[in-house]
DNA sequence: CGGGTTTGACCGGCGC
DNA sequence: GCGCCGGTCAAACCCG
């Protein structure tokens, strides 16, 4: 995973150097769609009849749009009225020339901000890999206890309350742990956990202990050597979606065993387990949000033993790698473990990837289990392709409690992120539209989850059809009859809750 | 009739 | 030690 990191920021700097535009026109391209959708009128016509492709995307666009428009104009009606158009022409032409240079030179200005911000970032990171090695370093000659700085999950898990406690639990009785937890994926989970994993990256992708299975590399279920790559005994991913639906479909097949009101939400809390495989460890509960009922709330737990279907794992594959890449930073684990663990003040609490626009994605040391979660609730700023990697973000456990989005997202707390480079408040606008109404998205990155956890590849692959409503239509073979009990018993579990389900 | 859901009971962890 | 709470179990029930 890390490799994919390495190999991504391989390519941003080829893009620096001679590539820009490939990059430029990446992002202009989006701007674009946002740009067309929101400012087209009078001058997308003329850029038609022109003939100009408006897949030439971005600001030099709109200049050349506003140029065209100017000179038409100007030669239509010269013969009409004289030196006086011409004149007149030739003023709207140095007038687009001038907004064309100053276009130019703010297009400069942002390439040059940009590689700016990336070298800070890169800087950063270095830096705070440093300082975590000197910090471990310095928490090694004190106790013996492992705490692994070195994994993102690893430094949740040892974040967590309850990890101390089943660590302490486990220092004495670190067979009967593993035994006793059986079906649930812990199995096999080393008392001394294992920080010999360099990337943190990696450990988002054996988020829980039997990681490495499912996915495509899982290959009939055979799971990975859970002794040695789990560290971790439970995370969670936890994702937040606006829908009236009971269930987010992400084409797995789930029972419910259970149901439970939870304190301080009056909406019931459903479990399931995964049964597309019979010893398959993996559960999730579902539950409303107490503050906005049209919030679901899915909470994964465990990874798959089995091949993922092929609908879900496709699915997967695109956000997975997306988000494994942007929760790789070194600073993001360093962050996770020294803030949660530690109480480090110094440094900076989140770390932002250069492609992260907004707050959706939070992780937190604090909940029990060491817990990523997903909003997405909120408007993305980059194209639905990473729109779910982008969104990851680290989050200091305690700047939030139970609304850590929103929070965060309004830039609440002294811990304003440094360098974000946000897109044009009408591309959020477009995005956010195109996402929220885009059913497939949600799934996706609910997939995503599931292919993160199962440590699926990175295959990359557009969502199929399918959407958030009613688990059961990405089924992609045979899921369809159990994920639509699943959604019958997830109807009755939120019906309480006033959404109807559909 | 088989598979899934419902729901009360049970269990273990944790705080007081 | 006791009570609370989250999570799970399992018998009863439901549905196609």
């Amino acid at each position: 995973m890390e490799m994919m990191v390495q190999k991504q920021r391989h390519e941003e700097g080829e893009e620096e150097r001679g590539g820009l535009c490939a990059r430029e026109i990446k992002e202009l391209d989006f701007f674009s769609a946002a740009g067309a959708g929101a400012g087209r009128r009078d001058d997308d016509d003329v850029l038609r009849a022109d003939g100009i492709s408006s897949s030439h995307a971005g600001f030099m666009v709109s200049t050349a749009l506003d140029l065209l428009t100017a000179v038409n104009d100007g030669d239509h009606h010269e013969e009409k009225k004289g030196q006086s158009n011409i004149h007149q022409s030739k003023q709207m032409d140095a007038a687009a020339t001038t907004v064309e240079g100053e276009l130019r030179q703010a297009g400069e200005e942002n390439r040059l901000l940009r590689r700016r911000l990336e070298e800070l970032t890169s800087s950063y990171g270095a830096l705070y890999h440093q300082l975590v090695q000197a910090q471990q370093l310095h928490t090694k000659h004190q106790q013996q206890a492992p705490i692994a700085g070195v994994q993102l999950l690893d430094a949740l898990a040892a974040a967590s309350p309850a990890s101390h406690r089943r660590r302490a639990a486990a220092a004495v009785d670190g067979d009967r742990t593993a035994d006793s937890d059986g079906g649930e994926g812990d199995e096999n989970v080393s008392p001394s956990l294992g920080s010999k994993r360099p990337a943190a990256a990696a450990t988002l992708t054996r988020l829980t202990p039997e990681s490495g299975s499912g996915g495509e590399n899982n290959g009939g279920g055979e799971q990975a050597p859970a002794a040695e790559m789990a560290p971790c005994r439970k995370a969670r991913v936890s994702v937040r979606a606006r829908s009236e639906a009971p269930m987010i479909s992400d084409g797995c097949q789930w029972r419910k065993y259970g149901q439970k009101m939870a304190k301080g939400n009056p909406c019931p809390r459903a479990y399931y387990r995964c049964t597309m495989a019979s010893q398959c460890p993996v559960r999730k509960q579902v539950q409303r949000c107490a503050e906005d009922k049209s919030i679901l709330i899915t909470t994964y737990e465990g990874t798959h033993s089995h091949p993922l279907p092929p609908a879900a794992a496709a699915m997967a594959k695109t956000t997975s790698a997306a988000a494994a890449m942007l929760l790789s930073g070194p600073a993001v684990s360093r962050d996770a473990l020294f803030a949660a663990h530690h109480h480090v003040v110094a440094p900076p609490p989140f770390f932002h990837h250069p492609y992260a626009g907004s707050t959706m994605a939070t992780l937190s040391a604090s909940a029990p289990f060491p817990t990523i979660t997903l909003d997405l609730t909120q408007p993305p700023t980059t194209t639905t392709t990473t729109a779910a990697a982008a969104m990851l973000q680290l989050h200091r456990p305690h700047a939030f409690s139970s609304l850590p989005f929103s929070m965060y997202g309004a830039g609440g707390g002294s811990h304003r992120p440094p360098v974000v480079l946000p897109p044009p408040s009408s591309v959020v606008e477009t995005m956010t539209a195109a996402i929220t109404r885009d059913p497939n998205f949600t799934t996706a990155v609910a997939a995503a989850l599931s292919s993160i956890m199962a440590g699926g590849g990175a295959q990359a692959r557009t969502p199929p059809r399918g959407g958030s409503d009613a688990a059961g239509d990405i089924n992609g073979g045979g899921g369809a009859d159990h994920a639509t009990a699943g959604a019958r018993a997830a109807a009755a579990a939120t019906q309480p809750c006033g959404t109807s389900p559909t």
